[in-house]
RNA sequence: GGCGGUGUAGCUCAGAGGCAGAGCAGGCGGCUCAUAUCCGCCGAGUCGGGGGUUCGAAUCCCUCCACCGCCA
């Protein structure tokens, strides 16, 4: 089976952050448990350069737009890698795939009928790009932006999403699981319930964009231009392998203030080109700090590669995605980060893998043997077996918090064997030596099944942990259902270093 | 103004007719393999307020308050 992943393609006029990292960890996160669930994984991300915010940003620092985006491409290749992104493809809206895919969209509306002229007049501000009635401003001003807009009126090409109401809303009920969390959903029902209004796809062009067919002076608009970036990545309009293998989309994740868009006029568009549509679209949560949305305009941006330097990519990585269910806000908090890395990471998972190796080496010599079939001793195998169920479960749906306390599940259930089974005590035994086999022999196991969840979330620990279980087999390769079925039959494991130093909060907190 | 959501322990939240729950934080105890870790025990919370239905309401109904989202 296939699996095709999408995330929003960002605007590079500025660095990206943590609200940005979000997204992508997050889609990387999913994309890397397909892929141990046996899916051909593919994984897209990109830049949406045709924005005037970015012609203005290169102009700025006085380069050309394309000179400008090619320096923001290296940056932001530079940010995902740093918090453990790997993606298969990277889409620049200007590159000469996307433009000949997008020029395809438009004529497939056009032929459809879809696509008429008329004229676009009111106050427009540059910012948003966008347009704005009188009484959606403050003061006279642009809410977001606190700038007066400018009186603008042009000829524009209009599409009739006004034509797809009855066809988005039986999608809507014929799949519930289109739109997620299922209050996405019903916001956009009842704007479906409205009526939708026909949306502009052209604007006055500055020689930024692409051009519109048929209509000089006039580039296409967001719509038309930014969305196309998941057809052309796969080579649309031209019948590639690629395109065969993924289309449509499993799973486009985008913010939740850009679900709209995606729900409503994407599938439209599709279904105007008569494109087959995608499984769903799930709108992500915001990430908040203290003062409100972590957005570039609000000035409380934290910078990925400086919290991932400062606290490890793969525990801001598991911060991220336990702390709130997913779709959901999140609060970005130093305090809650060190509290959830020592109280998860350290304490239960780090300190468990410590206790069990060092155990394995001090009483076996880091070698042990599968003991003969049978029950098990601690219970372990069973309990493993029964979280993996409900961790694959929880994945499914997209719940990522939920596969990690489905995992924590299991960290729970072996410091608990250690305790119940107390395999210092058996050493001094004599007679107990096979008892004190199958209680490390088991933890072990647990330990390995623990480092195949995890690894979706964290991919550089999950190696560290590979390394210290003495498992060579290649990433991957790692799969859900071969850990299933092959316990190997001896293990010589190695402790290390400590997986997850505890953090002193003093160390990062301002005293004040 | 319309639609929807939320309000439960110090904090974050789960529970959706049948004895108020989890994690974290805090307190006490136990263990010694371990990263001051792990394990166990410890909750006098008007379940936002008021009214109602019911043998029984965090849970269902009405109403009010506060906050949030979408739309206008």
């Amino acid at each position: 089976m296939s699996f095709y992943i999408t995330c929003a393609i960002d605007y590079p006029n500025s660095r990206p952050h943590v609200g940005t990292a979000y997204e992508k960890i997050s889609a990387d996160t999913i994309a890397r448990y397909k892929r141990l669930a046996g899916e051909d994984v593919f994984f897209l991300m990109g830049l949406d350069e045709h924005s005037q915010n970015v012609e203005k940003r290169a102009h700025e620092e006085g380069l050309e737009p394309a000179a400008f985006c090619d320096r923001m491409e290296g940056v932001f290749r530079e940010a995902w890698k740093s918090v453990n992104v790997e993606y298969d493809d990277f889409i620049r809206t200007t590159e000469e795939r996307h433009h000949r895919a997008v020029v395809a969209m438009v004529e497939r509306a056009n032929a459809s009928g879809d696509l008429y002229e008329g004229s676009y007049k009111g106050l427009y501000c540059v910012s948003c790009e966008a347009y704005y009635l009188e009484r959606d401003l403050e003061d006279g001003l642009c809410p977001i932006h606190k700038k007066e807009p400018a009186w603008r009126e042009e000829d524009n090409v209009f599409f009739r999403l006004s034509s797809y109401g009855d066809k988005l809303k039986a999608l809507y009920e014929e799949h519930p699981e289109f739109v997620q969390p299922a209050t996405r959903r019903n916001e956009l029902l009842a704007l479906i319930d409205e009526g939708l209004e026909d949306v502009s796809v052209s604007r006055a062009s500055s020689g930024w964009g692409v051009p519109m067919p048929g209509h000089s002076g006039q580039a296409v608009y967001v719509w038309f231009d930014a969305l196309t970036n998941y057809l052309s990545a796969l080579g649309f309009p031209d019948d590639t392998d690629r395109y065969q293998r993924y289309w449509p989309a499993d799973v486009h994740l985008v913010g939740k203030d850009i679900t709209r868009f995606h729900a409503v006029i994407w599938p439209a568009m599709l279904m105007s080109a008569g494109l087959p549509l995608p499984a769903t679209i799930f709108g992500h949560g915001w990430v908040l700090t203290a003062e409100g949305r972590m957005s570039k305009s609000m000035g409380n941006v934290m910078d990925p590669m400086v919290v991932a330097e400062q606290f490890g990519a793969d525990s801001l990585r598991y911060f991220l995605l336990r702390e709130v269910r997913f779709g959901r806000d999140m609060e970005f908090d130093y305090e809650r980060l060190i509290g959830r890395i020592n109280a998860d990471l350290a304490n239960d998972l780090g300190n468990l893998f410590q206790r069990t190796l060092t155990m394995a080496k001090k009483y076996r010599d880091g070698v042990l043997a599968a003991p003969g079939a049978g029950a098990s001793v601690t219970g372990l195998p069973e309990k493993a077996r029964e979280v993996v169920d409900t961790y694959r479960e929880a994945m499914d749906r997209y719940d990522l918090q939920g596969g990690l306390v489905a995992a924590w599940e299991l960290v729970s259930a072996a410091n608990l064997a250690i305790d119940g089974h107390k395999p210092w005590e058996l050493a001094r035994e004599d007679d107990r030596t096979a008892e004190l086999d199958s209680v490390l022999y088991e933890l072990v196991e647990a330990l390995r099944y623990l480092m195949v969840l995890v690894s979706p979330t964290m991919p550089e620990k999950a190696r560290a942990m590979a390394g210290q279980l003495g498992w060579s087999l290649p990433s991957e390769e790692w799969m859900l259902d071969s850990l299933l079925e092959s316990a190997p039959e001896s293990v010589q494991v190695n402790p290390g270093d400590p997986l997850f130093p505890r953090l002193d909060p003093d160390d990062f907190l301002d005293p004040a």
